[in-house]
DNA sequence: CTGAAAGCGCTTACAG
DNA sequence: CTGAAAGCGCTTACAG
């Protein structure tokens, strides 16, 4: 049933050079065949095949993104920004999902790769500085927060952190705990040391066991609750990965008893549309969602170009203050 | 820089057929010069083209997949089911977005039939019915709560909505009001039906200005919550169209000092993770995701393998019991 | 077990 | 302005 530029050649009487031609809008050709052979294509049902134009001009016009997992409403925003700016840019988007497994990303690296799209974003890579060495054998890639990878975009995950942190010492908190997340190495460990940085700095000791590594997910943070009530000296208040954690924590604090933001303060990190929704709404970091969206492209294309130095990029974040953080208990305002 | 199978026949010394065959694992051909061939592609790594291949197979094995907004939890989990069973099934997944509207959504369609995709899965279509008439012109087509296309697999919307109407009556609720969405019209339509006849039925009055119509997210349930309030006399319930609106109107409550379930009750649809995560936890109808998921895999795989008569499917949804629901102010319980 | 040849559906110099 | 021919990178009968 599928009509290809031969059959309206046919019909029309014509060579298929000439519909295609016709069909490519090209300058040299008579106005009355060319609309004489569209519209044959129109109503014979005409769609080109991207296998075939794209096996002939060696280029597929296409993005390929690999998600970890689009249940999360941060990188889902993300994606979105992403397949906006890469539309206008004439690129076509496809999407796929790692579910924070190497050997399910590197599966999708390469199935982009055999359909020969022209350059691959990947969110939350876990194999990051390793797509170095297969530089040659695939086509570009750009990465988020990977500051160690040449072609990477990161919110400044450090100073934002630091923020965060700083924000709750100056509330006055000495108890501050940490639950990150084990599935996001790079982001996490700068997080991390934007946590311990400040305590440091500041002489405030860190407790491990109010460090706590979850996987930022609502279930995770949700855990978190029941391990960080656990302890003798509960933190008085908690910085989390991201929002999910941190509204996670937030749901399972409640059902303990205890009060955000009276008894404990929570801090998340993403600012995901939830987050102002929550009860109490969520005190978090908003990252910059649509320059980091932009620059992945950008680079991309600027990789695809043929530029080699287009240099990691880490863009700012801002800390957006809501209500989920208070003075510590026993501390009057 | 991109090797053929051209390539490694020249260093192999043998014909393209021939390292064809080695890579396709083909029977008649000798171990050796299987593995001879195999070795030298992983060396000069070799990837085959997709696009090739598919080209003269004329199968690409790939399902595209048409999803509204992947920013909706309830949505983005539907498709982490689809693309998990149709893994299963052999078929790559590839997605896009439509973002709720008709002309995206069917150059999203054609972009991918133009890539020849096997099938195509569309989430919340805008167009519906209408794709049977072009039936023939595109690849086999599966949609999601329409079910008046043979093709389609919703949840039992209407009884589901009845029972949770059925719910707030029997808490003695008799003003409620229901907030749908413009942007889901089939199953926004069948929910709204539920809501109307059970109060039919009961006798129960139906207010038209406690009916308002929203966007399906969070900032339309959020804006509702005014809309709602400035009645004379407000509802002392209200089923929403999903869990966006309902977390969203939540939220909004209780900013105008609403307290739910105390003076106003709430009931959501889908029970997407943050339903439970919420406060207070959200009374909502749990969608059979899964199931949908793996019946519109089925229902496509079907099509493709030419059975016509597979006729829409509609599961059954459950009510789950939360705390956003309780009788109404006055009556004790 | 292996090769030569045709062909999938396009595009694009090369002629005319 | 139009056509014949070559070729993109693969697969697969058809021979041997």
């Amino acid at each position: 049933v599928r009509v290809s530029i031969t059959d309206i050649a046919k019909v029309a009487g014509v060579s298929p050079s000439t519909v295609s031609r016709a069909l490519a809008d090209h300058p040299r050709i008579s106005d009355d065949t060319k609309a004489r052979i569209r519209r044959l294509a129109d109503e014979m049902g005409y769609t080109p095949s991207l296998l075939a134009r794209s096996l002939v001009t060696r280029d597929t016009a296409t993005i390929g993104v690999v998600i970890t997992e689009a249940s999360d409403p941060f990188l889902s925003r993300l994606v979105i920004s992403i397949e906006q700016i890469a539309q206008e840019q004439g690129y076509s988007v496809l999407l796929c999902s790692s579910y924070f497994d190497v050997a399910r990303e590197l599966e999708n690296v390469y199935a982009f790769h055999g359909r020969r799209v022209t350059g691959i974003i990947v969110i939350g890579s876990q194999i990051n500085r390793g797509y170095l060495k297969m530089q040659d054998q695939l086509p570009p890639i750009t990465l988020t927060n990977c500051p160690n990878y040449p072609y990477s975009v990161s919110c400044d995950n450090l100073a934002s952190a630091r923020q965060a942190v700083e924000h709750l010492c100056q509330l006055g908190h000495e108890r501050i705990g940490y639950v990150g997340s084990r599935r996001s190495h790079g982001s996490n460990q700068a997080r991390t040391m934007g946590y311990t940085r400040v305590l440091t700095e500041r002489g405030i000791p860190i407790y491990p066991n109010l460090l706590l590594e979850q996987d930022g997910t609502l279930q995770g943070g949700f855990a978190a609750a029941k391990e960080l009530l656990a302890q003798e000296l509960p933190a008085t208040a908690v910085f989390c990965f991201n929002d999910m954690t941190a509204i996670g924590l937030l749901n399972g604090l409640r059902q303990h008893g205890v009060r955000v933001p009276a008894d404990i303060s929570i801090v998340g990190f993403d600012d995901v549309p939830f987050a102002e929704h929550c009860y109490p709404p969520l005190t978090t970091v908003r990252q910059p969602t649509d320059r980091m969206g932009q620059q992945l492209v950008h680079m991309l294309q600027a990789l695809i170009e043929g530029q080699e130095d287009v240099g990691p990029e880490i863009l700012p974040a801002t800390l957006v203050i809501r209500e989920s953080t208070g003075p510590p208990p026993g501390l009057a305002q």
